[in-house]
RNA sequence: GGGCGGUUACCCAAGUGGACAACGGGGACUGACUGUAAAUCAGUUGGCAGACGCCUUCGGAGGUUCGAAUCCUUCACCGCCCA
């Protein structure tokens, strides 16, 4: 692909929230790649993940496609895992404190990352690094001498520590540490260009690349994309907040969380998280527009999509019509859990064993909300004893009982 | 280092000796309506117990009192002001 059909393609979907920032991103990413050809080489890209929960969800899935695509275009890619950073959390995504992991859960949620990041990216294409690596070999001059490149004023003028600052709300030190070890990232890293949401775009524009001038080398490209809402549509997804999809979790719900999102999400959905072409998705949108596709028919097609992309067809046409089955026509999907129950077994003892419900008092009370039902008729007493049948607890949760 | 204020359930936040398992809001859950959407309406939201009732909870530990989230002592942490 020539250099300006690349740049097209790398700088699609891009958000810089000025489009005089974006405009001298494109022409020094157009120069980097001449430059790259000149010397005969691809370019180094990395993001950087910290592993501070266990699973990855479709949020940092939109870094990763792009990461991809550089990666199909011939580049170099490095699939950073901020062992050493996730120690402090970023303070860019959040308004509070969060509480210093130790080293032990980091470590057993770093071991999980690459092998979920491999669904997107190329395993023989993606070169995987730790930031303690070279962070963790870093002195007290070293940080000196990062440090004095920037001044108090330049963090407080951020809008999240602006925002502690003014409520007052503790601000530790030790937050602002966070840009300094992403910069020593990228300059330790050698990158051309570094990828990460619009709110890393403090870390990325203003931290990174002074370090790397700073420090003697030529600053990397920022490519900043927009930050996917979660499933209520409003927030960014992520899991403390409970509006996340995992990619670890299993087709049938991922379909299902995906078929939850508001009907006002969607375009963002289309953009971020699907194959799609931008003429598909603006073909779509005008259809949607104009009333020619139902919103449920839209969002099928992008719940199937996006499970297609992590579980493929087969597994995404089966959660499709589980989906349909269960949801739609209000039948019970043939696939269930079955659980063994014996004769003196009350229906509220299998929810607890099977854990539907976290405590018998809160078992008690979807009783009494009309919550559980035993082949399709409602059961309000809790003390009713298990029989054969489907258990229906909620909207959702199904067991087949067994003797 | 000094003075003052603060720490309440998943989150925010009321409560300043008995009527407190603790107002209110958010979130979550259940039901109705739907397109498992959103919006809206109703309900639930510490545990055990098939009504009574019992147990655990208001930063930690002690104490005063018939009785404490509320008063006292002490420890820890946070904010503001002064130095």
């Amino acid at each position: 692909m020539n250099i300006d059909d690349q740049v097209a393609l790398l700088m699609q979907g891009t958000e810089y929230g000025d489009d005089e920032i974006k405009e001298s991103m494109r022409e020094e990413l157009k120069q980097r790649l001449n430059q790259a050809e000149k010397e005969n080489r691809p370019l180094r890209i990395y993001c950087g993940y910290d592993p501070t929960k266990a699973d990855l969800h479709l949020g940092h899935t939109v870094t990763m496609r792009k990461l991809r695509q550089f990666q199909e275009l011939g580049h170099h890619v490095i699939f950073l895992i901020g062992d050493f950073t996730a120690l402090i959390g970023d303070p860019s995504d959040k308004d509070v404190t969060r509480p210093i992991l130790t080293r032990e859960q980091v470590e057993k949620n770093a071991h999980t990352y690459a092998e979920q990041a491999f669904r997107i990216l190329d395993p023989q294409k993606t070169e995987i690094r730790y930031n303690s690596e070279w962070l963790s070999k870093l002195g007290f001059a070293d940080l000196i001498k990062v440090a004095s490149n920037f001044t108090v004023q330049q963090f407080l003028s951020r809008e999240k520590f602006k925002l502690r600052w003014e409520k007052g709300d503790p601000i530790y030190i030790h937050e602002t540490f966070y840009a300094f070890m992403q910069g020593f990232d990228a300059y330790s890293l050698d990158t051309d260009v570094q990828i990460g949401g619009t709110d890393q775009f403090f870390n990325i524009m203003m931290a990174g690349r002074k370090i790397m001038s700073a420090l003697g080398k030529q600053p990397n490209i920022v490519i900043t994309l927009p930050i996917l809402p979660g499933t209520d549509g409003e927030i960014k997804m992520s899991k403390s907040l409970g509006n996340d999809i995992p990619i670890t979790t299993n087709a049938d719900d991922m379909y299902g969380k995906l078929m939850s999102i508001p009907d006002k999400a969607m375009p963002q959905y289309f953009r971020l998280v699907t194959r799609w072409t931008p003429d598909r998705v603006d073909a779509l949108e005008k259809e949607l527009a104009a009333g020619k596709v139902h919103p449920r028919d839209a969002k099928m097609s992008l719940a199937y999509e996006v499970t297609d992309t992590f579980y493929g067809k087969e597994q995404a046409d089966k959660a499709q019509q589980d989906f349909i089955l269960k949801f739609q026509k209000k039948e019970i999907p043939d696939d269930i859990p079955s659980f063994i129950i014996t004769a003196d077994q009350t229906l509220l003892d299998v929810m607890m064993a099977a854990k539907l419900a976290p405590s018998k008092s809160q078992g008690k009370r979807l009783f009494e909300q009309g919550g559980v039902s035993l082949d399709g008729e409602t059961i309000a007493d809790w003390g009713t004893f298990a029989r054969p049948g489907v258990l229906q607890v909620g909207k959702r949760k199904f067991l087949e009982l067994k003797l």
